[in-house]
DNA sequence: ATGCCAGGTAACACCTGA
């Protein structure tokens, strides 16, 4: 245990689909939820295309890792954000910008995650995904050993059990649901991880994502995708985790909702 | 079985998403 522990930090990931076409969405859930760090994902737009004043007036911090027209992630906190890294080592050849880490509240280490779709199957698509999640498990491993506490958040692209998704059949041509992804995730939380949602809510039928067509979201079609995970001295500091579902029921949502854990940190 | 809606780019159509 952490006896040091001094503040409470509520931390979410959030893949909120285009950060520009969202941002009367993003500040008024600042406002309202007050998070202290939050990883985004699928940002869609450059660097320079970051609505950087109105979110540092809203009292962040902020550290993106853009890409024009798809993927990009960002780190939003209330404290400094240092030692950022942007690559995700392993792919040369990758451009794809899915991944970024950086320290905050001078001790918490957080990474934005954006894992590959993969969809369709059969195809070089999910073979980047695979890849891409081999490539994250090396990057874990080498990352837990210093003990420090770390929380990797983000999208990840993988319903981990059939009861993490309101129909399974319909879903089990889906990249997201192939034994090959699912063994993948499951490896990452036995390196050691915690999913800090799960150390709360044992409940099946939790989502963090409803697709926009065919009235997913009032008939709650959803399914779970989106995770904190937490390293060993991470999880030993948390005090609560959930979803917030209250940003899907807005006008113009993202078809993600957030994901959050609270730690002491 | 199905991208049914949504966003970006570009250009009035097509790509991507899960």
């Amino acid at each position: 245990m952490n006896a040091a522990a001094q503040r409470k930090v509520k931390v979410a990931t959030w893949n909120v689909n285009s950060v520009k076409a969202r941002l009367p969405n993003v500040l008024s859930w600042l406002k309202e939820f007050a998070p202290d760090v939050v990883l985004l994902q699928e940002i869609k737009c450059m660097d320079d295309g970051f609505p950087r004043l109105e979110i540092e007036d809203a009292g962040y911090n902020i550290a993106t890792h853009g890409q024009k027209s798809y993927n990009g992630v960002a780190i939003l906190s209330k404290s400094p954000i240092e030692d950022v890294e942007r690559r995700l080592p392993g792919g040369d050849a990758d451009e794809h910008a899915r991944y970024m880490e950086g320290t905050v509240f001078g001790k918490l280490r957080v990474a934005t995650i954006y894992l590959p779709n993969g969809n369709p199957i059969g195809t070089e698509k999910f073979t980047y995904k695979l890849a891409w999640m081999d490539r994250l498990y090396k990057h874990m491993e080498r990352g837990l050993a210093d003990g420090e506490m770390r929380l990797y958040g983000g999208d990840y692209n993988v319903i981990p059990t059939d009861e993490d998704v309101y129909n399974a059949r319909a879903m089990r041509d889906d990249a997201l649901m192939q034994p090959e992804s699912r063994t993948r995730f499951r490896a990452l939380l036995h390196l050691g991880l915690t999913d800090c949602l799960r150390a709360f809510n044992t409940l099946p039928h939790q989502y963090s994502y409803w697709d926009y067509f065919a009235g997913s979201w009032p008939k709650n079609n959803g399914m779970l995708i989106d995770f904190l995970l937490a390293s060993p001295a991470a999880a030993d500091a948390l005090v609560n985790a959930g979803i917030d579902r209250e940003p899907r029921g807005k006008e113009k949502a993202s078809d993600h909702t957030p994901v959050w854990s609270e730690l002491m940190v």
